[in-house]
DNA sequence: GGTGTTACGTTGGTTCGACCAACGTTGGTT
DNA sequence: AACCAACGTTGGTCGAACCAACGTAACACC
């Protein structure tokens, strides 16, 4: 969004699909901004939290526990062990797993990236006062959990 | 997004980003899935509807309006005008432009695709009361408002 | 009245997130 | 033994959002 002021796009300015996207947008772009740093992206990121928090996970765990599709993950998890943030050590106990371990740089790295995230945060939500930041979190956790159980 | 239940993404659950994220593309696949009846996609939409609503303008204008890229409207303006949806015609008083206007299939379509998104709109905002709409349509506007005009 | 700057439309890219289909391998079921 | 399901992997597709560059045209200044 290079427009200084995108002012008023018709009558899409109310429609909550609208508002919506362009915030999203908008804080991915500040996101990947702040991730850019790191040199590295939203699913690294995803994928690293998802390992330092809840511990070694195969492939497919943790594209069902982050939401990326497995072919994603494959990717990612290549960027990730190429860095030697994560291991990829095949399962003793399931030949056909992987078993994808966060090492202490790949932690740290986490660690970094969740106060970049948090700046972000901070930014993007400078308008708006505690209360209000709470009650947006809620209005968009109902959502999703109503629509998460079609 | 195939997964029944993403779940917990480990602790992204709560940030504001994941969660504007995770609607916005939730609200885009659902509004993508209205408008592929009409053959049609987003940028479409926009730019039809700001078409109808404000009348002929160029595609330099359209794309401020609309927040799309120059490059992008052109590809779009495109579609739209092999389908008779809008006409193309240079700008007399000005030759560097083309005036884009809808034709009357053109606001046709815009109505239709308005009632598609309308329906759209009430499928996605059906877990919330009209008040946790209108707050939510507010916070989201002011968040837009402050970064617009950075 | 030239000269430089800005705006416009267009072409041809890139990136990122989100998907999908298919394959070979492996594990469980029956 | 035969089948089916899950896993990792390869190799795509798609839409949205960008960016750089070019030629043409309008505008501003001096």
């Amino acid at each position: 969004m290079d427009n200084a002021a995108p002012q008023s796009p018709a009558g899409l300015s109310t429609t909550a699909t609208w508002l919506l996207n362009q915030s999203a947008s908008h804080a991915a772009r500040l996101l990947n901004e702040g991730f850019a740093a790191h040199d590295l992206r939203g699913y690294h990121y995803r994928l690293l939290t998802a390992l330092a928090e809840d511990g070694p996970a195969s492939q497919a765990d943790l594209g069902r526990r982050c939401g990326i599709d497995r072919s994603d993950v494959v990717a990612a998890i290549n960027d990730l062990a190429g860095r030697g943030l994560v291991v990829r050590a095949p399962d003793p106990a399931d030949r056909r797993r992987n078993v994808i371990s966060a090492t202490d740089a790949g932690t740290d790295e986490a660690r970094r990236m969740g106060a970049t995230l948090e700046h972000v945060q901070a930014d993007l939500l400078a308008p708006l006062s505690a209360t209000e930041r709470e009650q947006l979190t809620r209005l968009l956790t109902r959502l999703l959990h109503h629509h998460s159980r079609h």
